[in-house]
RNA sequence: GCGGGUGUAGCUUAGUGGUAAAGUUCCAGCCUUCCAAGCUGGCCAUGUGGGUUCGAUUCCCACCACCCGCUCCA
């Protein structure tokens, strides 16, 4: 398989992927299936690991998350309220001479005079072409400037484009049309009239039940954090938590890409890890501690303290989880973050930062430095998704709060105003900005802040969310590197060093006996073997030469061997019942008894 | 989706309008007292479908997949 030659180093990683069974293309043997992907027996593992990790240190570690298992198909009502219906479905128009494509609704207006061409032909080769297309030109602007966009339009598919003689090819049915006024039919950039509007929805759609009628479509869920969100109430009456607390869920989720690519980095079917941590919104934090504590802006905050509006939350869940890649093996220079700028944020979101990581295929800054590709991204987004639900659901997502019921009676008159004020026009600009028109708005917002004054919110929510599929190509980029030697004969070669952080390495530990043809020395591998595999994911290999057998597991990235020799079985009295251990990053040994193993990789690899 | 590039064993590469070649990996055996040693044997390929032709892996067309750009995001 040829790969392209713009980066060898992804070229090398996707070969191993192949070659080791970390990743496969979906239904290869049927020539594969555009943005899908297998994980072989080495990826099926690591990705385990992964989740894994995550899953531990995010509920069984924490008192305050605990775990959903939702379903990928639900309500289609969801995914309404969730937005994704309406953002998902965008018409976009192309430009026929750039390619490039923008939103329908998003052109900005353009005024001036369109000129139409139906055609071109060329006086040196020969060739013609018949196509309507209408340039835009804008006022002021010489006739010159839209006889250019037509000739390099026409010249698309040329052989005039190859010789370089287009801009000599002559026009034909040339007429200035009417003058438009903030038209949106025509592409700012090239001023070439757009293409027709078509629609780019990226849900997956389906059919609930057998008749499979347009009221029976529901879609796979483009996102696991929805169903958090509606089964909010439920989670909260069943698990005995109260705000501040947090909701993890591992799964699946679809999105029919208009472009998968970069090897499984953007994929069609791929696999988030996400958790939406609710808080008290910070009126209710002032009502209670009378004030909202403000932390840095870098760095970890520390342990939480009661009185953390959403910039101490957000900001210590950003740390939390550059720490949990960190503890993975991915260095903090292997990562890029990018704070979001208030016109890249959503309307409803106050702040999100991105956890980058610097793929081999990622773009480059001025300096020449990988920006890196997003993991995660960690967004604050108010009361957004509760108030959504609740709107389309007509069921109340609001919490009851005893200890902002009793402050609240305590507040003298100003301050009561003050923070009810504030409630109420955060509540009226989301409904406001919600569609909901201005009357209802101004009447639901004040009884939101009235109920604010009864110990009731609708909390706010951060809202941590991590790709696993791309950690995983991550900690595979990370992990990869080479290390050539040469041998007595002057022969050099160059091997592959899988180096995963032990704690996400598919294999802990490979058991060898020193010869394969020594019953005495399998049979005490075999009995080490069996001892180990039940701890951890351990593998047995005979074949071959000893050399070869690690550098077989250096490739999977087993970041321990364990080697069964004469010792072992006690030709030196003093070394029975201990085998030597090869670390896979240095190729350094130590020998230890085998009773000291398990405890050893323990602390190693968990 | 549009534009550009690429498709030969698991991998890396030869090659040809007339039986598809090699290295490596892998498997089996022998041998081997710690980093892909050696010997013997073995398995495996022209992405898919059409067309031209006596004959196509080679030439043509379509499709599929992968890579790059536009676009989008976890």
């Amino acid at each position: 398989m040829a790969e392209p030659k713009e980066h060898p180093l992804m070229e090398k990683i996707v070969s191993l992927c192949k070659r080791r069974g970390f990743i496969f293309q979906s239904s290869e043997i049927y020539g594969g299936i555009n943005g899908f992907w297998d994980y072989g027996p080495l990826g099926a593992e690591l990705k385990r690991n992964v989740k894994e990790l995550w899953w531990t240190g995010m509920t069984r570690k924490r008192d305050d998350v605990v775990g959903l298992e939702a379903t990928i198909i639900m309500a289609p009502q969801i995914w309404r309220a969730s937005g994704h219906v309406d953002t998902f479905a965008d018409l976009m128009r192309e430009c026929p001479l750039t390619k490039k494509r923008v939103r329908a609704d998003q052109v900005e207006p353009q005024s001036g005079t369109p000129i139409r061409f139906t055609g071109a032909d060329s006086k040196i080769s020969g060739w013609k072409v018949e196509r309507n297309i209408r340039v835009l030109l804008s006022n002021g602007e010489h006739i010159e400037h839209a006889r250019r966009k037509a000739r390099e339009f026409f010249a698309i598919g040329s052989v005039d484009s190859k010789t370089g003689d287009w801009y000599q090819l002559e026009l034909k049915g040339e007429i200035a049309e009417a003058p438009v006024v903030d038209s949106v039919d025509f592409h700012p950039e090239s001023g070439v009239e757009l293409g027709e509007a078509r629609p780019f929805n990226l849900m997956f759609k389906t059919y609930v039940g057998p008749t499979a009628t347009e009221d029976d479509v529901a879609y796979l869920r483009p996102e696991t954090a929805q169903a958090i969100f509606a089964q909010f109430k439920n989670v909260l009456e069943t698990c005995r938590q109260k705000v501040p607390f947090g909701i993890a869920q591992v799964g699946k989720a679809f999105r029919n890409e208009v472009t998968p690519r970069n090897f499984t980095f953007r994929s069609r079917e791929f696999e988030q890890m996400e958790l939406e941590f609710f808080i008290k919104p910070d009126e209710v934090i002032e009502a209670i501690y009378g004030n909202v504590a403000t932390v840095p802006e870098t760095g970890h905050p520390g342990e939480p303290l009661p009185n953390w509006g959403w910039q101490a939350w957000h900001q210590y869940w950003v740390d939390e989880r550059v720490r949990f890649y960190e503890g993975i093996g991915l260095s903090r220079q292997t990562l890029g973050f990018h704070r979001q700028t208030p016109v890249e944020l959503a309307h409803y979101a106050r702040a999100c930062v991105d956890i980058l990581f610097k793929f081999p295929f990622s773009k480059r800054n001025e300096q020449g430095e990988l920006i890196g590709e997003e993991l995660e991204g960690i967004a604050a987004r108010s009361d957004f998704d509760l108030s959504q639900h609740e709107r389309f659901s007509g069921k109340p997502m609001g919490v009851f709060d005893e200890d902002l019921r009793t402050a609240w009676g305590k507040l003298d008159e100003t301050k009561k105003a003050e923070l009810s004020n504030r409630y109420y026009e955060a509540r009226l600009k989301y409904l406001t900005k919600s569609g909901v028109e201005v009357e209802k708005a101004a009447r639901d917002a004040k009884e939101d802040a009235d109920n604010l004054a009864k110990g009731q919110y609708i909390p706010h929510v951060i809202e941590p969310s991590a790709g696993v599929d791309r950690l995983i190509l991550a900690l595979v980029a990370n992990a990869y590197s080479e290390a050539t030697s040469t041998d007595d004969k002057g022969k050099s070669e160059t091997r592959v060093i899988m180096k995963f952080h032990p704690r996400v390495a598919p294999i802990k530990v490979g058991v060898f006996p020193l010869l394969k043809n020594k019953p005495e020395l399998v049979a005490k591998a075999r009995e080490v073997f069996q001892s180990l595999r039940g701890l951890m994911m351990a593998f047995y290999d005979d074949g071959g030469a000893i050399g070869r057998r690690y550098a077989r597991q250096d490739e999977a990235g087993t970041p321990f061997c364990v080697t069964i020799d004469f010792d072992t079985l006690g030709e030196k009295p003093e070394l029975l019942n201990t085998v030597t251990i090869r670390h896979r990053d240095d190729g350094r040994q130590e020998r230890l008894p085998i009773s000291e193993l398990p405890g050893w990789l323990t602390a190693r690899v968990f």
